[in-house]
DNA sequence: TCTGGGGTCCTAGGACCC
DNA sequence: TCTGGGGTCCTAGGACCC
């Protein structure tokens, strides 16, 4: 078993498990409690997600998807309602339509609807809708909030908060502008602020286009082959490209890097190499040649490897990309519209239905996943089945 | 002996989030 | 046996320009 725990149900957190454990650590738990352990299913998590998105945006106009299991809705002219009400029907209409629970916190500004959250999931006498609104126990209520649980802190903050007998949410919020600009940068003082009700982060409504995008992963197995490395350098870059051109966007910088397992008790090595584009590009070739060349630099004979990833940086949208003299141009020639058919197939008939054979066939190096629930929503053979 | 000032861009590193 | 993956922002310092 090598999974790692990063979603942890509340009994889980009760045992005292921590985020980020790895499984083979609580071994001793999971028989005695009976704890199920599943892989990461991201096409059911996906799904469900997006369906609790839609069904909240029916609650708002102006709704930011912060994650896959988080979204700020704006209420600002909801005023003549009775907020926690419309919030709980809002809670009751998402459990009714997808059956997923959730719980909602209100409050002036972001971080504060994210303690106000922290307490609605917290007492079971709010029924998973708190208010913190010009709440009359505020004061109380930051006080009773860790430091470390306030959105913008930490571990390191913390610590160092701590270091400075700053404990909870209060005392941070009363604490001199100067001096938490010089500990915490502007970052920290926009959360002070909006502890204090003031409103420093916006609501980003739309999705933002990402400045750089990572494809990365551990293997099943220890690597120790330029082949075996080879192939899943290119499998990485593959996706990385594929990410790329799903937002519409072009890129000219590309990084490889590769590590071995920092926690075994063996030679170490890790590194990374860096290039850049003739022309901006979205033409999974030319990533893939550029790819090849970095890693050969930076590859050692000898290592073990655990990890390798491939990052590409230097984003702008494809509509914007600028022309140059090489003629090597993505957009408006034979690459992008081979890569449109690529993706046109792979979206129709499955990912990988054609992939490079660079990327290799047999994959032994993939992480495996064995503890993988059925995708209940988005593959027609895993459909949950109704027995009469 | 004296050795500007102001600006931009890039990168690495460190913090954070889920 | 076994330790994740994918992002963002800010700052300081160096290179370079006029």
């Amino acid at each position: 078993m090598t999974a790692v725990l990063f979603a942890l149900s509340k009994e889980l957190k009760a045992l005292g498990v921590p985020r980020g454990e790895p499984g083979f650590k609580i071994r001793h738990l999971i028989k005695k409690h009976d704890i199920k352990l599943f892989s990461s299913n991201y096409s059911l998590y996906g799904n469900m997600s997006s369906r609790v998105m839609d069904t909240l945006s029916q609650f708002s106009p102006d709704i930011e998807i912060y994650s896959i299991d988080e979204a700020f809705l704006l209420l600002n002219g909801f005023d003549y309602l009775n907020l926690t009400e419309y919030c709980k029907i809002i809670k009751q209409t998402v459990e009714q339509w997808t059956g997923i629970p959730v719980s909602i916190g209100i409050g002036p500004t972001k971080t504060l609807a994210k303690v106000a959250n922290r307490i609605a999931k917290k007492y079971k006498k709010f029924n998973g809708v708190f208010d913190i609104t010009d709440h009359p126990k505020i004061d109380k209520i930051l006080e009773i909030t860790e430091v470390e649980d306030v959105w913008g802190v930490g571990r390191q903050y913390g610590k160092m908060l701590r270091r400075n007998g700053i404990y909870n949410a209060l005392q941070l919020s009363m604490q001199p502008d100067g001096w938490i600009r010089k500990s915490m940068t502007v970052v920290g003082l926009k959360t002070a602020k909006e502890l204090r009700g003031i409103s420093c982060i916006d609501l980003e409504t739309d999705i933002p286009a990402k400045k750089q995008i990572v494809c990365s992963r551990s293997f099943g197995k220890p690597v120790d082959t330029f082949d075996e490395m080879f192939e899943s350098v290119s499998d990485y870059c593959t996706r990385a490209v594929a990410k790329l051109r799903r937002q519409h966007s072009v890129a000219s910088m590309i990084t490889v890097f590769i590590g071995t397992n920092r926690f075994k008790d063996e030679p170490q090595y890790s590194n990374s190499a860096t290039a850049r584009l003739l022309s901006p590009s979205a033409y999974t070739p030319d990533f893939l040649v550029t790819a090849h060349r970095l890693l050969k630099t930076i590859y050692k004979d000898g290592y073990n490897y655990k990890r390798a990833g491939v990052m590409i940086a230097d984003i702008m949208e494809e509509k914007s990309a600028p022309l140059n003299i090489f003629n090597t141009e993505y957009v408006g020639g034979n690459k992008k519209d081979l890569m449109d058919c690529i993706d046109t197939i792979n979206t129709r008939w499955g990912r990988d239905n054609i992939s490079f054979a660079s990327s290799g066939i047999k994959k032994s190096w993939s992480m495996r996943r064995e503890l993988l629930s059925p995708r209940f929503t988005t593959n027609w053979d895993e459909l949950p089945v109704a027995i009469a």
